[in-house]
DNA sequence: CGGCAATATAACTGGTCGGTAATGTTGTTG
DNA sequence: CAACAACATTACCGACCAGTTATATTGCCG
């Protein structure tokens, strides 16, 4: 594994890693589509670091965006986006359980 | 979706977020288990840097240790692990396909 | 074209974190 | 117990980054 590949890895998982982005990305999630201004509403974050935070999720490919007019529409660009942090979410729920080899029947 | 949620879950993908803690988890993946001495070797990290990254990952349960006398034996604590990077990876190498929604016979 | 609303960018600052060097701790061996 | 090996911890420093304020850009409307 070419060191590149694990620098563009760690830098995609390091933009998931702050709760600002991933509260936008769950607001995202509950509304198909959101203008900056109603994100602003709907998470509490400022303007310009809102923006900021969506220049990085947009060019991540995590967030697309689509103009109309003087409005801007963001939404999750894709469905592994919503994977990955359902996985880590079902990841830190368990936190505990060793390594379910076979996952069925478990009991 | 509570902040404190929000915020665990941001600092295990941060955690994720780092070239040098990605390559210990992918040699550890070729590797069942390792000591130390023999991850400072396979990394090319420095010991205290790479002792330092590996108490981070057991912390957040990426890893689990194992100790043997002299020795602390690390590995890849569950599946989930790996699977977070492959999806990553998947995702890395696709970047620019949109929503498959029907992921069946999509040529 | 002038003004305004929506969004983006620039400049700055404080906090966080990765790397390193030095030191501490733990456990083995003779 | 003395000496040593493996690993952990501490202290420090430089780099990066989130948040804010101020300003710039873009596009609509009169």
């Amino acid at each position: 594994m070419p060191e590149a590949v694990l620098s563009r890895v760690a830098e995609h998982f390091r933009l998931l890693g702050e709760p600002a982005r991933l509260r936008i990305l769950n607001v995202l999630r509950g509304h198909r589509e959101l203008t900056v201004t109603q994100l602003v509403e709907l998470t509490g974050l400022g303007q310009a670091n809102l923006s900021k935070h969506l220049q990085l999720l947009h060019a991540a490919a995590f967030v697309s965006r689509r103009r109309e007019g003087l409005y801007v529409w963001y939404a999750i660009a894709d469905q592994q986006t919503i994977e990955l942090c359902d996985l880590m979410c079902a990841r830190l729920e368990r936190e505990r359980e060793p390594e379910p080899s076979a996952p069925a029947s478990q009991a």
